[in-house]
DNA sequence: ACGGAACCGTACCGTACGGTACTCTATTGC
DNA sequence: GCAATAGAGTACCGTACGGTACGGTTCCGT
C-alpha cells in the first residue's frame, strides 16, 4: 500500500519494447522542436532510423502513433507519489508548496507544451481523442496526487473543506492562473512568472487562508505572510 | 472618458468592408463547425461564394487571413466597459460578479474555443502569431477591464493590494481554474461547471476573502458564505 | 547451413491543400 | 453606349503528406 495511486495501472498499460520506446522519444523530440508539422511519419522514421511500415506495424495508424506517444510521455512522468503521510503541519504545508512547484514546472515542460498544443489542435476533430487521453493521462492523474493530499490534510485538521473538487479548483486556479494558456498560445513567462517556488509559496499561502483551520503551528505566525 | 479602455483602438484598427466581414463570418463559422481541417482556402470561398483569388487580394496570405478572423472576432467582442465608477460595496462586489460570469460566458464560447484552439495550435510555429494576436486581442483587453475593475475597488476601499497583476492572477485563477484548458481538450463542462453564475459568485466570495477590507457593507456578513 | 521473420531504405500512389492564372459576367464611371 | 474594373467560377500547378509495396539485409531458430 505504499502508494495508492497506481490502481488503475493494468487498465491500459502501453508496455513498449525499448525499441518502440526509442521511436516514441526520437517523435517527441520531433514535436518539441519542430511542432505538429514537423511530426510526419517520414520525419519520425527518419529520425529514428527506422521505416514507415515498422512504424505502421508497431503503432497502427498515425493517430494511434501520437496517442502512444501521450501515454508513453505520461508513463514517463509519473511522479513519486511519497507514500508517507505528511508528519506535521508545516511539513503538510510543504508538501503542498511542492506539488504547486512540481504543477508548475510540469506545465511549463517543452514536452508537455508540446504534446497539449498537438492535443487541443486535434480536438476540433476526431471527437477530440487525443484531448481525452491527455485529460486522462496527465491532468487526472495530477488531480488525484492533489485530492490525496487535500484529504489527508482534511483528516489531519489542518484543511476545512466540504466540496474536495471546489478546494482543488481553487487550489489549482491559484497556482496556475493563466499561465499554462499564454504559454500554450506561444508567450513565455516573463521575469517574475518564473519564479515558480515563490509562485507556489504565495499560492499555498492564499489557499490556506481561504481553506486552513486556525491551526497554531499552520501558519508562519505573522511575517512574511504572502498576502496581497 | 466614457470608456478609458479604448486608448490604442487606432493602433490597428481592422476596418473592413462589408464584404471582408461578411466573408470572416462565414470563416469563423467554418472553423467552429469543422475545426481547423474545415478551413481550408477553397472552402472558404465556397462557404463565402467568392473566389479564392479574392482572398488573396483582400487578406493577401491564409496566415493573414486567419490573423484577420482574430481581429474580426476580437473587434466584434468589445464588452461594453458599463462606464461608470461602481457605486457602492455591493454595486462593486456586483461588478466583480458579473465580470467573473461574462469571462466564463466568453471563454466557453464557441468562437472562442475554437480560434484559441487555432492559434494555439499553430502556436509551434510561425513563432506564435497567431498566439501573439489572441493574447493581445483577446487575453490583454479582458485583463485590463479586470485591472481597471481593481483598481477602482481598491481606490475605493473595498480591496487591499499592493500588486496589481498578483490580484489579477489569482482573480482569474479563482474564477476560471483549469476549465478553460479542459474545455479547450475537448472537454465539456460537466454538470456543476455549467452553474457559471454560481460559480463566478463563489470565486469572487473567494477573493474578497483574500483581497477584500473588513468593509462593513462588502461581504453578505454570515450566511451564504460561499466558504469551502 | 538454411529458411524465415523482422526490418530498413526507398520508391510509389492517391489525395488534398496553398497559391496562381484564366475566362466570363456584372457593375460602375464617363 | 462603352470601356474598364471587380469579382465569381474553374482549371491548373507544385508540393507535401499518409499509407502501401518492394528489394535487400540482418538475425534467429532449427
Amino acid at each position: 500500500m505504499s502508494d495508492a495511486l497506481v490502481q488503475d495501472r493494468v487498465s491500459d498499460a502501453p508496455d513498449y519494447t525499448p525499441r518502440q520506446s526509442a521511436v516514441l522519444e526520437e517523435a517527441l523530440r520531433l514535436l518539441v522542436e519542430g511542432g505538429d508539422r514537423a511530426l510526419t511519419t517520414a520525419a519520425i522514421a527518419r529520425a529514428a532510423n527506422c521505416s514507415k511500415e515498422s512504424l505502421y506495424k508497431w503503432f497502427g495508424d498515425r493517430d494511434d502513433l501520437l496517442a502512444a506517444m501521450v501515454s508513453w510521455q505520461a508513463a514517463k512522468v509519473r511522479v513519486r507519489t511519497s507514500s508517507a503521510m505528511p508528519a506535521d503541519s508545516a511539513d503538510f504545508r510543504r508538501r503542498l508548496e511542492e506539488f504547486a512547484s512540481d504543477l508548475l514546472t510540469v506545465l511549463s515542460g517543452d514536452v508537455s507544451l508540446a504534446l497539449n498544443r498537438l492535443a487541443i489542435g486535434q480536438a476540433s476533430r476526431n471527437d477530440s481523442r487525443l484531448g481525452g487521453l491527455v485529460l486522462k493521462r496527465g491532468r487526472d492523474a495530477i488531480r488525484q496526487r492533489a485530492s490525496a493530499l487535500l484529504r489527508s490534510g482534511l483528516d489531519m485538521g489542518h484543511l476545512e473543506f466540504t466540496d474536495i473538487d471546489r478546494a482543488y479548483r481553487a487550489l489549482y486556479g491559484l497556482v496556475v492562473g493563466d499561465l499554462h494558456v499564454r504559454m500554450l498560445l506561444g508567450d513565455e513567462p516573463a521575469g517574475a512568472d518564473r519564479d515558480f517556488r515563490g509562485q507556489a509559496q504565495r499560492a499555498i499561502g492564499q489557499f490556506f487562508r481561504l481553506y486552513g483551520t486556525a491551526d497554531p503551528e499552520g501558519e508562519p505566525s505573522g511575517k512574511n505572510h504572502n498576502q496581497h
